[in-house]
DNA sequence: CCTGTATAATAAAGATACTCTACCATAGAG
DNA sequence: CTCTATGGTAGAGTATCTTTATTATACAGG
């Protein structure tokens, strides 16, 4: 029974994993609409909150979005008052994108609730329950990164920032 | 030191299953470009695919989108040749929209490779283990619902399909 | 039965966002 | 001190999204 019952268990963590990455979606979704941003203005702009700062090539890389596509994101954001361009003193050909103080203030309550239900959702595991959650994500995101490269790329590409 | 440690990996899971949804989220979009298709109608052509059949109702709570672009994707891929609308018998309101078998061609061997890899890495754990895993995603799923009812709704709402 | 209201889906207009190409400035290699 | 690669922006053209209006059917109540 033990055997038949890991592949039915297997099959319900890869359903889990999707629906879960679709609720996710769609709350992260409620929560831009409710700050007038549209998908993609705030899926940067999450990628510049937990950040705090962040390049316009890591926003076009995080988003998948192409170059063009994302200055007008930032034109957008910074329009909205939400982020401002600086000078990137290292590279100056580059740009930094920072959050401001402001929209900090308008964004982070938009998230306190869900925080919080999340620590408490948390609260309910062991710390070795804890341990295999966490592995299983960092192995899971390797995965689907590696993936979405041999996607892309038509095959694996020993060198490169990551392992593989 | 194991209560400390249980704050830090209460962090590393919430970061985890974040960036985890990030690479799963760029991998099925690196998919939909494989097949000529924009982020949204991949997203409605995944759900019909897993699904084998949807309504338009379904493809739009799914998708977040508003009932006039959920017929124009509809349209565009049966103009792809990739689904098919049939009448819906149980209600002569509605319709169906099906996978066709070409499609499934098409789109299963752009998955496979991710499947076996999900899978050899879910072998990797007990069947303890992945009960955890079903049961975080099920909870998970279930919080962000319920968050993003709260942030859509502003409040509860009691009765509903689901529990709450 | 048949009337009122809610739901399912579509259509079309106008606004918005995306891709693509071209372009400028700077970095880094040889 | 050139050559090529990288970071970013601009603008044209195309595609997509939202909104409003419309048609058909469902379902509840009198």
């Amino acid at each position: 029974m033990a055997l038949e019952n890991t592949s039915e268990l297997k099959k319900q963590v890869v359903i889990g994993a999707r629906e879960n990455g679709i609720s996710y979606t769609l709350f992260r979704n409620a929560i831009g609409k409710k700050l007038g941003l549209n998908t993609t203005d705030f899926e940067g702009l999450d990628l510049i909150f937990f950040r705090g700062v962040a390049t316009p090539s890591e926003l076009s890389k995080y988003t998948g979005l192409s170059s063009g596509s994302t200055t007008a994101m930032i034109d957008r954001l910074e329009r909205s008052g939400l982020v401002t361009r600086q000078a990137n003193l290292k590279d100056r050909r580059g740009t930094l994108v920072v959050l401001n103080k402001e929209a900090a203030l308008k964004v982070r309550p938009l998230f306190t609730s869900a925080r919080v239900a999340q620590n408490k959702l948390l609260d309910g595991y062991t710390t070795q329950e804890l341990k295999v959650l966490a592995d299983y994500f960092m192995k899971s995101t390797a995965m689907f990164e590696l993936e979405r490269r041999y996607m892309t790329d038509g095959l694996f590409e020993i060198r490169e920032d990551n392992t593989a």
